[in-house]
DNA sequence: TCCTTTCTTGTAACCGCTTACATAATAGCA
DNA sequence: TGCTATTATGTAAGCGGTTACAAGAAAGGA
């Protein structure tokens, strides 16, 4: 049943039947209410497909929000984590004729500008359940990316750390490493909290005990005395799993300072799978994160949002690929 | 850039254009190279939504699969769980030009048949490793429905079941109750131990001691026996989280032959928002878990791998809705 | 060499919907 | 009542692909 079938017998052109669906202003009350009775009738359901392909005229408008500290360090030809993330939205954003424009997310938008903004994708662990609250509010469609917040029903695109997590430690119980240590993120940040709990309940499930440390990843400090800590508290580690790439980096690079080799003495295993690891000394193991996928997948949720009015949250999350290179056995 | 400008740069027909990105046979190789050049010389991506629109003639042929169990008490009249996830998958199904056909899973599935087969559905708990290594192996593509399996990579959709069981304890715990009981199906279902997780975790963050019971829902025998040794053991609870609705309102029946009254002795909350439980007596307080977009998602979602090769496999989690009624104070 | 078969390529209709533009109907007003 | 302003409806051209069908080119056979 399509919108020409409908016309024909509410003895209405196909346009009429379309401004009927669209609630458009210029249809008499008359006309709309026999139209709407066919509609009904008939189970009248929109063809997406069609009805998007049709309406290439209006093309979405989509905010893309970041916080300033990821702002700060986004740059478009770099290969770093949310670089690529933005990347991926701005590829599905050409397959998908909407135009993306980048926001500091500290920003305070004027109405103007939120007049013609179809939907917000607000990237990385920093939004909160604020940012959602405001845009729900007045109504434009969210999605967070990289970023979960389980009080707030809103939809999100995020990497399966738990199983990332468990994976590698898993993986490294499997090369006979018992001694096993977390070196992590804030543990307020999503993320990291995920591939706490997975890398927490893998090693209780498999009878030994979890040891990890926090290290403050905003500011990249000195690491040395959060390894000499270690080191003196609980002695060498056989394997060390850190909470991302950039962390697995100063990690290796710390230790070397205490003259521990990777891998020989430690093994350590990064996540995120970012383009410097591969290229770092020793080249990192870890976990990859499609992360352009993870942002084409969320501009692609916005549009089903949008316009299917999906109007159900839903969590997406993203499979995790162990990478092996030499800073682990 | 559309097909219609790359087959003028290429001197060629849209029609020859069209051949070459479907891998058309009949096409010579030097004007498939000549495409080819183009194509990529302007980094040209098709429009998904004209694609599907276009190929409207070849409809997709989905095949949904579900374990004899629930197949048996499946009645696509009723409102149980299971028939309105599969009214969902044809809802989805009617607008995305598919069709879509039931087929037990124990069934030994024939090449014949296989073979216009272009994604398949398998629902329910009863879904295993292997049943998706088959389709894996012979490339059919394949969606979980109320599924999960960590160690395989394979798209899925399923419910929230940590963040809604959380949320179950924490409104329990609002309401001053602190003798709180688990009752689950069996743990190796995925859906059941998410619960019992989310359960498990609030539990011990707000310093309660989780108390659990197995029951074995595939037969729903008597639970006489379990009730007993609970009031025996623990005592009489304050309240009761049921791992799905026809637990909990197997729950209540056996309460009350026991003369302990719901809600007045002890509040019971279930899971699932199946219909029966709107008009039991009492009243069944649930986390309605969205069914029918259950069932649309998942379809939805095959329709995009068949069609845009997405290719990294994910997680879709749903998110559950609160239902207060007379069963809980 | 000529005719038939097979392989390539092009033309144009179509998928279901939106919307600019044209036209018809109605209302408003002198 | 006649003329203009406004509102309601219809017509038809797209949106960007696919594909049935037609036609032209190349190959094969006598």
């Amino acid at each position: 049943m399509n919108i020409r079938e409908i016309a024909k017998k509410a003895e209405v052109s196909t346009a009429t039947v379309s401004r009927v669906l669209n609630n458009s202003e210029n249809v008499s009350s008359t006309t709309r209410e026999k139209v709407l009775k066919v509609l009904k009738e008939y189970r009248f359901e929109m063809d997406p497909w069609a009805k998007h392909l049709a309406s290439k005229r209006n093309i979405t408008h989509v905010l893309i929000m970041v916080s300033r500290r990821i702002l700060g360090s986004l740059d478009l030809k770099s290969k770093e984590f949310y670089s690529i993330v933005i990347k991926g939205i701005q590829t599905a954003a050409n397959m998908n004729r909407s135009v993306t424009e980048i926001v500091e997310m500290e920003t305070n938008l004027d109405e103007e500008k939120l007049k013609n903004v179809d939907g917000v994708l607000l990237v990385g662990g920093d939004t909160t359940a604020e940012h959602v609250r405001f845009f729900k509010k007045i109504g434009i469609p969210v999605v967070l990316v990289d970023q979960y917040i389980p009080t707030v029903k809103v939809d999100c695109v995020v990497s399966n750390g738990y199983d990332g997590a468990s994976y590698a430690v898993k993986y490294l119980i499997s090369q006979r490493f018992k001694k096993i240590v977390h070196i992590h993120g804030f543990l307020n940040h999503f993320g990291f909290k995920d591939r706490y709990n997975g890398y927490v309940a893998t090693m209780e499930q498999n009878n030994l005990l979890p040891k990890s440390y926090e290290y403050n990843d905003e500011v990249m400090e000195d690491m040395k005395p959060l390894i000499d800590k270690m080191l003196n508290v609980y002695g060498v580690p056989e394997a060390i799993f850190a909470s991302n790439d950039p962390i697995a980096m100063k990690v290796i690079e710390t230790l070397s300072s205490f003259h521990i080799k990777v891998p020989e003495d430690v093994s350590v295993i990064g996540f995120d799978g970012i383009e410097k690891g591969k290229h770092f000394t020793p080249p990192l193991s870890t976990l990859k994160v499609p992360m352009h996928e993870m942002g084409s997948l969320a501009l692609k949720r916005l549009i089903d949002i949008v316009y299917n009015q999906d109007i159900y949250p839903v969590r997406i999350s993203l499979f995790t690929e162990f990478i092996k290179r030499g800073s682990s056995i």
